[in-house]
RNA sequence: GUCCCCAUCGUCUAGCGGUUAGGACACCGCCCUUUCACGGCGGUAACCGGGGUUCAAGUCCCCGUGGGGACGCCA
């Protein structure tokens, strides 16, 4: 049998760091031992789900390469069949008629917290045999009275639960709809589910879902739960708490795969690797070793991650994914009539960069001209010997025929024998000068990427500006 | 409140009866240095508490405590 698992997400708004995470381990145990993954959208609460969440899903996922075998399968489309196995199963009594109203249940649960039990349903209408007319009605499971039911998790261990702790869920609603766990049970079937890969938050559901498996005569499939992901405050990281979706990890500079190792070592490890590549977590990956307690989130670990990636991947690729954020700030590459390739840039520029975006943001200068110099550089670096500086490293550039690294930081030492000044005087200024910041490669590298043309023009510029200053 | 899960440095983790409790991030020093970074070297820092079991417990068991989750005609 092929091992198959699935990534079941509601589309109530986007693929956030907890779903991705969840969805990465079902990826990658189903890659791992060559299965499949599918994509399954549980959108049958009709109210709260959106096209928009599902596109947002279905780019998250995207992004971040989890690429699904089959899907995405959208449950509202699959009504006829849910209908089938009520019927089926309200005929060989496996389900009832309940005709409880909301505020009898609200009573009900009321009354049990005020005893401080677990609130649940009473069973009133588990033996009911009439069927009145009129009246609106959902349909519960019968859940077994008595017994444990076993949850063998993989990476929890054996969970028991007594059938006393559950009660008989609603599996359709008073409209017909079919609801949250007995709709999972039924694709799961269907879709031959071999491992079931989710939060733990659903523990509470897997007894249920176990039940109605057995009751329909099935096998019950293996299951995982991995645990939850915490925010700085320890509360657990939700859409509405702290979790930002996965395409704000792309807006804020992030390498899709960073991200996954990130989310990968967040629970998990193999020895004392941090870095993996895609074809190393598939093959080292073990959902047996997926820690059970929760984490919690940490952005600096995930900085540290990114810059890896951003200091070792191939320039091209990094180039694929900087494009993004060039195109995002407004920055157009045009390689060629002097400019350097951007090839050259990144990697001059690769180890001095946490994000994407930081890595955009700071190679600007070659493409563009600057309209003002840095506030706090020019008021450090600009000093009243500056012009002369300037004027001398102008003048010494100008007769560079060769333009290149080795000649630049020649003219620059010249520079600073001729006027008896440490590099510490001449440098920092001539920085300025050239990028406008007080922060670049070093500086023969920077000014032969910036072209002889356009340092000539920008120390000119400089000149001026200084002089104007101290004047 | 009831049930379930969890518990090693601030954070992520290694450990699967005998370890000087290891690594990574962060932090703090030092080195490198024309800036910002990178890098190198070093350092601070942990077994939640109490009972057992055992020659021996971070590792196994129990009880607390703490944190998380679940208790919907949401998923």
């Amino acid at each position: 049998m092929t091992l198959r698992t699935r990534f079941a997400p509601s589309p109530t708004g986007y693929l956030h760091i907890g779903g991705a995470r969840t969805a990465l381990y079902s990826w990658l145990h189903a890659r791992k031992h060559n299965g499949q993954f599918v994509l399954r959208i549980e959108d049958t609460d009709r109210e709260r789900s959106t096209q928009a969440s599902v596109d947002a899903i279905i780019e998250g996922m995207d992004w971040l390469g989890l690429d699904y075998d089959e899907g995405p399968i959208f449950q509202t489309e699959r009504f006829d069949r849910y209908a089938e196995v009520i019927d089926q199963m309200l005929e060989q009594g496996t389900a009832y008629r309940c005709y409880c109203t909301r505020d009898e249940l609200d009573a009900v649960r009321e009354a049990q917290r005020a005893n401080k039990e677990k609130p649940r349903y009473n069973g009133k209408c588990r033996d009911r045999k009439d069927t009145p007319e009129g009246l609106d009605s959902v349909i519960r499971f019968k859940n077994p009275l008595e017994g444990d039911v076993i949850i063998d998790d993989l990476i929890k261990g054996q969970i028991v639960i007594n059938n006393r702790e559950l009660d008989d869920l609603i599996i359709a609603r008073t409209d017909g709809t079919p609801t949250y766990n007995f709709t999972v049970v039924v694709d799961d079937l269907d879709m031959e589910m071999t491992h079931i890969i989710r939060g733990d938050d659903h523990i509470n559901n897997t007894p249920r879902q176990i039940n109605m498996i057995t009751a329909l005569g099935k096998d019950v499939p293996k299951y995982a739960h991995a645990p939850m992901i915490l925010g700085d405050d320890g509360k657990r990281l939700s859409k509405r708490h702290g979790a930002v979706g996965v395409m704000q990890y792309r807006d804020d500079g992030y390498f899709p795969q960073a991200v996954l190792n990130y989310l990968l070592r967040l629970g998990w490890s193999h020895e004392d690797q941090e870095i993996f590549s895609r074809e190393e977590m598939i093959e080292l990956f073990k959902i047996e070793n997926v820690n059970g307690a929760a984490s919690t989130f940490n952005t600096k670990k995930l900085i540290w991650v990114n810059e890896q990636y951003i200091k070792t991947l191939p320039v091209a690729e990094i180039a694929e994914h900087l494009q993004w954020h060039l195109d995002d700030q407004g920055l157009t590459i045009v390689e060629g009539d002097d400019f350097p390739t951007l090839h050259d840039v990144i990697e001059a520029h690769r180890d001095r960069a946490k994000t994407l975006k930081e890595l955009a943001a700071g190679i600007r200068y070659y493409y563009q001209d600057f309209e003002s110099y840095d506030e706090n550089a020019a008021k450090k670096h600009f000093k009243t010997a500056t012009p002369a500086i300037l004027q001398n490293l102008l003048d010494k550039f100008s007769q560079i025929e060769d333009w290149n690294a080795q000649n630049i930081e020649t003219e620059i030492k010249n520079t600073c024998e001729e006027l008896e000044l440490g590099m510490g005087k001449v440098g920092p200024a001539l920085r300025v000068a050239v990028t406008g910041t007080a922060m670049s490669p070093s500086l023969e590298v920077t000014l032969d990427l910036i072209g002889k043309k356009r340092s000539l023009a920008r120390l000119e510029k400089a000149v001026e500006f200084a002089t104007a200053k101290y004047a």
